[in-house]
DNA sequence: CTGAAAGCGCTTACAG
DNA sequence: CTGAAAGCGCTTACAG
């Protein structure tokens, strides 16, 4: 038996010919040695958790966490690790989830998403003195490891680039202001406004639902001076927008340039396709599994940053309308009426 | 140790008073049993699998899994049961995980999704004798328990409804078609089409993704005596197929009508809205895991019928061009031109 | 390199 | 009802 362990675990003590041997006879048999002994005698559970706290509707359209999940598997389940999944409605809940798990010992380690800018997971990860990811930026005061990217520099980016088309009238819808990620790219947004000398914030706080992208877009384009531009924290809100921009007769984007936050095939599924902000998701999730992983294994934690997003241009960012010329111009495109009943 | 584990399993063999006591304490001291010890001595992991063998990308706009794995979770949790996920991208490595998993003792049983006529992963789970639960028609030959909804009826719903709207040239785009119920809907559709007395079989067969839905919608609107009505196999092709009809200047509803195969908000983000097929795909999931935990608790295997999908009418389908007047009838909408560069 | 043994943390009959 | 003990299936020092 002791050899038997060691020749799997690839650990010296056993000779070359028995150590194939036996390896040979587990796969003949199908044999793997059961977890749960494993985990008694390592004191190692081999799975790492994530708890998502959304509702399950707006998961279902949001492509975020499938690819992040898609990401992390593909590095987990490589290294043997399983991951274990729960949805719960919110941070309370997500709590409970998390004592459980760390007390029967079910996971060695948990990803964090979605953190807020106040978040009552930390205080109670840093009490468990549980090993954990945040996917998202590091928490000073903390030693808990993060995989990030520059949000800010994105909506630079996407500013810039609304700038560079003559817009001067950019409004930013954001999503929920709980976020972490999301007061960021609110300050980052104010302060490449302000760098290009631009009129003061402009921006709507939302849930991430496309209910109130739309909300907030009928409103932007209900007021006098409405913005020619505007830029929205996911894709979901930015398809909203741009129905609201069909239903009230505003061309997309000769009259109105919108961005979408994040990229997905929902930005190529609409008319016209969505300039969008994009990034590797899947990329994204593999690294936080490998930090991970190697927080568990006693590593150090160390914090990694992704490249930030690119600016994707589709079809619904033009020139501003007063810069376009009626030919010769980049096409602006044509709004036309709404094109069925609502 | 003993009356611990009597108390905190319930079981009798404590007086009420110790009991009590015990829970008390364990509940203060936030103690809870490893699962690694108990899955070696009760023999169970406490776990169930669920493998999808799909690719990320597709996986992000599919609502389907999000909402089916909340339905899952909302089951497990209250039993303390912990969903293992893994992703793949073919049924080879589907299989290679599940004899992993279940060699290791990971789960207790799994949750087969996406069931192919002819699937490979069936002989293997009768060898392997795991517990697993079919989220889809039963097999016949296995003794396998299912959880499925009456694909069939809600097909023949969808065309009673347009042939009633005075529809006669109605096409349906199928999604791939290795799976079994998108078999069973093809023939369901022949059969509703034959029984109106309609022109046989109009199918055109997909691997459900936005491209294959779009360039299926525009050999069929390119056709002389194009359709008036197309019934897609899921959400994302209808909304790609809106597209297409915008791109080539078909009204939707005036000139075209189209009904999703599934319901989730893409249908409501567009515009006009689709009318779907909906049903209640957590109450599935959760029903789907109850099932299971059932064969697990050695309960037999007892397949579940769901409530049929029922068709949830929006803007996207009205009477038949021929049929509608031009002023007085039921609003056909508008096309106009494409509102973009493509 | 091999074999015999303890121990991981529970559950569960089995005596008292 | 309580206490002492075996056993689940591994891993890992520890002798030989």
């Amino acid at each position: 038996m002791g050899a038997v362990s060691y020749a799997l675990n690839g650990r010296p003590g056993v000779s070359p010919e028995t150590r194939q041997r036996i390896i040979d006879i587990a796969n003949d048999l199908g044999w793997r040695p059961s977890v749960a002994a494993r985990s008694l005698s390592g004191s190692r559970a081999h799975s790492v958790g994530l708890i998502i706290a959304r509702s399950a509707d707006t998961l279902g359209v949001e492509p975020f966490f499938m690819r992040f999940i898609a990401g992390l598997e593909r590095e987990l389940s490589a290294q043997r690790i399983g991951l274990l999944l729960q949805i719960v409605e919110d941070h309370r809940t997500a709590i409970e989830a998390m004592r459980l798990w760390w007390a029967e010992r079910r996971v060695d380690g948990m990803v964090v998403t979605d953190l807020w800018a106040q978040d009552d997971r930390i205080p109670v990860i840093e009490e468990l003195r549980v090993p954990a990811i945040l996917a998202g930026r590091d928490r000073a005061g903390t030693g808990l490891p993060a995989v990030w990217t520059d949000d800010e520099a994105a909506v630079v980016a996407a500013v810039d680039y609304l700038v560079a088309l003559g817009h001067r009238r950019i409004a930013r819808v954001a999503g929920l202001p709980v976020l972490n990620h999301t007061q960021l790219r609110i300050e980052a947004f104010n302060r490449a406004m302000a760098a290009h000398g631009l009129p003061g914030p402009d921006i709507v706080e939302t849930d991430y639902t496309w209910e109130e992208g739309a909300r907030a877009t009928r409103a932007l384009l209900s007021r006098r001076d409405r913005p020619t531009a505007v830029i929205f924290d996911n894709d979901l809100m930015a398809v909203a927008a741009l129905n609201v921009a069909q239903e009230m007769g505003v061309a997309v984007p000769g009259e109105l340039s919108i961005v979408a936050g994040d990229d997905s095939q929902l930005c190529v599924l609409v008319h016209p396709g969505l300039t969008a902000l994009s990034w590797d998701i899947q990329a994204y999730g593999a690294h936080t599994a490998r930090a991970l992983l190697e927080l568990i294994d006693g590593g150090r934690a160390t914090s990694l940053q992704e490249p930030a997003a690119t600016l994707m241009v589709r079809g619904s960012t033009a020139a501003a309308p007063r810069l376009t010329r009626r030919r010769g111009g980049p096409d602006p495109g044509r709004g036309g009426p709404p094109s069925g009943p609502r």
